[in-house]
DNA sequence: CAGCGTTACACAAACCTTTGTGTACCTTCT
DNA sequence: AGAAGGTACACAAAGGTTTGTGTAACGCTG
């Protein structure tokens, strides 16, 4: 283990065992001892990977990817780490990566055009062998010129065309908020749907649109308000809905975060949740369960989202045809739609995952 | 910019243009026009610069590396990229990090030393120029060790003996909010200090309790609890504060995820804050002014800690001598701590900062 | 016109791997 | 004994870049 910060070299290795670098390459190369045999002795074998140990030897990947041509990096862009849910996707496509023998690069986008734009010309310059995007603008303008210059990738989080990704069924978390309302009650619905370019927002808007108006609930265009997937947003957006009159009964907002701003905002209004109005956020953050008013929430499989898109990405540079995913999601029924009491009296004990 | 998935090499444009690869590395290497004047005619270069920008040409990083011993590649570990924080500096590291160049490899070590030693072996493989740590325990054991190996490393958000650090003044902003605290009268603080082995939640702590008994009152070791930095970790660790009578009438939670904890177990309980109990967070996350009871809580400079990490470790990669950094956080007093009416009274908006 | 200094390049080596091919030696068989 | 085949290696090239050194041609000076 006497390593030193210069790396060793086949060629060191080779020199201590009296063997050409070829050969230690190979037998280091060979998965098992049985293969290694085909290259050399056994003697040769156990001398080698002796040296190799005990200088700690790792190849060094610039010349293998010189000579490989693979650099066994991939690239991710999100609209922003900081957010809670993409830094768990990225969590999950880093330790996917890992387990493959990937590193990945990642860098946030915040949504801006120009900024992903450079990224991905950096990315390229880095030479990933592909790319995943988790900050898809649903017209799917910038991947088709990604696409059309031969760089592979798939997206997470957001869907865009037909271009390979894996998500939450969003639509189906819109759908369990949707009858989830009805079923307590609820008939003035508004719903925060985020921005107007992510997928998620808007198909967990049509999807509660769907459910409310098959119980025969109708969601007006006014109760549809855009913002940004954070608590200022939230907030914001909030204020908009409750400064017109009537107020709803219930509030949809597709995202956690969200949901907390408008906690805020109802609170500065002085009116109750779930009383006055019912709450829904989406995703389960690690928050929503601990909240001074714990919230009713869709779970959405984030980390397995990263997992799954990391490995279709790779069966796509194997050169595997690939199908879009969706994650089911799950309903996460809280106190911010159901009182502690009525949730007693039905079962729920507010915590576990149901429906 | 006809650019197809298989990059022009040097090669590529020294046939176009007529001359060797040598010629074109040094012209396309010159920062100036001036200086390319060095290796060749005013003609050869613009000859030369033409072509390589309608190849799009970029080095090939791999035989850069190779050559130049060098790979631009920097690693980071932290110990959680859902932790806000740390995603924040990791923002910060990222963004400095670009700018000048280099890239960087992001991994979570959950605070686990083997998944930690595991992350910086594989990140000394991929030949990184130097690390920065996020996840170092106080002791500094694990980090005595990469520096004895020769590798450059510098800590943010925590500190450890004397490495190269880029910290918040966490003994500061705990003293700031002790002072807070007893200008508002409140004489019986408990604290929840996070994590044991990290210097964020023992300094902060420290802090506050010098602050504290300078005014004349001192804080008890059953007033102090160790325990994770997020929401259920501040739920968990206030539990076990307000199970034991007398109740105090502040707590500290050295992070705001865990006040939002916090919020919950007061909830539960029906104790009003700030009334019962007056609340201080740390940090000022995105999520503290939004809250349903907006929170009082400590500013500090986590995107600038990370960008000032990147620069510190760049200067240390240059030989220079580097001191830990401590920035100066801020007070940011809401109504946590503060009702509206007193604060109106004192003139404290409950948004910007104060003091 | 010999000699010298520039200019504008070319040449070649080295960085570390991987991998196709060549070969000396040994064993075995006929 | 000679051929055939296997074993255990060595040799060399290539991948793209950087950089030290070599050099032909030219202009100028004395």
């Amino acid at each position: 283990m006497g390593r030193r910060t210069p790396h060793a070299t086949l060629q060191m290795i080779a020199d201590e065992t009296g063997v050409t670098p070829s050969t230690v390459s190979r037998v280091l190369n060979s998965a098992s001892d049985a293969s290694a045999r085909r290259w050399a002795s056994a003697e040769t074998i156990t001398r080698v990977r002796a040296a190799a140990a005990s200088h700690g030897y790792t190849p060094n990947p610039q010349a293998v990817g010189l000579r490989t041509r693979r650099s066994r990096l991939i690239g991710v862009i999100v609209p922003r780490l900081q957010d809670y849910v993409l830094a768990t996707i990225y969590e999950g496509i880093d330790e996917a990566a890992t387990e493959k023998g990937f590193a990945t690069f990642v860098t946030n986008s915040l949504d801006d055009p120009r900024k992903r734009a450079r990224a991905t010309e950096t990315l390229l310059s880095r030479r990933v062998e592909g790319m995943i995007f988790g900050d898809a603008q649903f017209d799917g303008e910038f991947l088709q010129g990604v696409a059309e210059r031969g760089m592979k990738f798939v997206l997470v989080s957001r869907r865009a065309r037909d271009f390979p990704s894996v998500t939450c069924d969003d639509h189906l978390g819109g759908r369990l908020v949707g009858e989830h309302l009805v079923s307590i009650g609820r008939r003035d619905v508004a719903i925060l749907a985020g921005e107007p370019y992510a997928s998620t927002g808007l198909d967990r808007t049509r999807g509660a649109i769907d459910a409310l108006r098959e119980a025969g609930v109708d969601v007006p265009p006014h109760r549809i308000v855009h913002g940004h997937f954070d608590a200022q947003g939230g907030r914001e957006a909030a204020e908009r809905i409750l400064d017109s009159r009537p107020l709803p009964d219930a509030i949809f907002a597709a995202n956690d975060f969200a949901a907390i701003g408008v906690m805020g905002a109802l609170r500065d209004r002085k009116l109750s949740i779930p009383d006055d109005v019912a709450l829904v956020g989406y995703n389960d953050t690690a928050l929503a369960a601990e909240l001074p008013t714990p919230l009713t929430t869709v779970r959405s499989p984030m980390h397995e989202i990263g997992r799954l898109g990391l490995e279709m990405l790779l069966d796509l540079l194997q050169g595997a045809e690939v199908e879009p995913l969706r994650l089911p999601p799950t309903l996460v029924v809280r106190e911010s739609t159901v009182s502690p009491e009525a949730s007693r009296s039905t079962g729920t004990d507010g915590s576990g995952p149901s429906v």
